[in-house]
DNA sequence: TGGGTATTCATGGGGTAACATGGGAATGCT
DNA sequence: AGCATTCCCATGTTACCCCATGAATACCCA
């Protein structure tokens, strides 16, 4: 778990329930990543621009606050950041079991009740209601349909 | 403390109550990582653009006034961050229960009665009134629809 | 290859410790 | 003496930890 081990990216899609108390079991798949790094939380905050809720740890939160090193302090679009993600964070621990505690905002922002779906994202992964999932990866297909899909790996792009 | 020399960022909101005695409690998220850096107090000043008060511990400080050297000691830029910052901070140590006492003219500047809204920025959190605060993050989202929100991570991002 | 067993995993419920908050007593300052 | 500050204890609430159960998967051995 040093320096040199890079993280596994997250990947997989899992729907799980959503007990009375706003517990969810975060899937074996997303968490076992982040527990060989030594962590004991996860780090989620709503994305501003989708109904759901934005989920990774605290190495990329504290990469986030290193990157408005060397900005102007007093600046509006470091205001603008701050204001958007680090407020609206929050570190969630897991039960010994694995799951963790959804607040109440962050359930109405991303609509959910007492399903929900957790997808990997690979730095990050995304908690959403079933209904809004499904509206969202549908649009995703069709743009990708229609425009098409194009990545470019640099480096030794693994074997 | 693996990444215990690194200090966590900032992160999440909290409603406290504000007593008659104008003491109020430093959430847990917030004062835990200072508590583990060994700091028994907070640094507070109020923000010069926005009605609310910024904290933030003796390193943010101490960097703010390092910052300055190496400028014209005489320059304007010097004159007014010695003037907006140095000048009208304060140290608030927290009680045995985490709390600390706002002075007055700070209750004023934000505007806070008997409730206060403190946000984790990062580097520094803010301590606001719930009406400032409102008015404040609905610009904010706005802002964000509007022209959109980028940010660009280097290096160790998230890994 | 198939059946049986052992782990891992998701889910439910209840006890307990941490936390936010209120009030009162002791201390210091004017 | 009067006021302000701070320390200390009491309380209700919330969140966290640990128990147990069922299902699904992976493993093992014949």
């Amino acid at each position: 778990m040093a320096e040199g081990t890079k993280a596994r990216a997250f990947i997989s899609t899992t729907t799980v329930k959503v007990d009375a108390k706003g517990r969810l079991s975060v899937p074996a798949a997303l968490r076992n990543p982040l527990i060989e790094k030594g962590m004991q939380e996860v780090v989620a905050f709503p994305n501003f621009k989708l109904p759901c809720i934005e989920c990774c740890d605290w190495d990329r939160i504290n990469a986030m606050s290193e990157a408005t090193e060397g900005l102007d302090l007093f600046s509006d679009e470091v205001d603008d950041i701050t204001s958007l993600i680090f407020s609206q964070s929050q570190a969630l621990p897991w039960d010994t079991t694995g799951r963790i505690t959804l607040p109440q905002g962050f359930m109405g922002h991303a609509g959910i009740a007492d399903t929900a779906v957790i997808t990997g994202m690979g730095r990050t992964f995304r908690i959403w209601s079933p209904k809004e999932y499904q509206a969202h990866m549908e649009a995703k297909m069709q743009r990708a349909r229609d425009k098409g899909l194009s990545m470019v790996l640099r480096g030794q792009a693994g074997s």
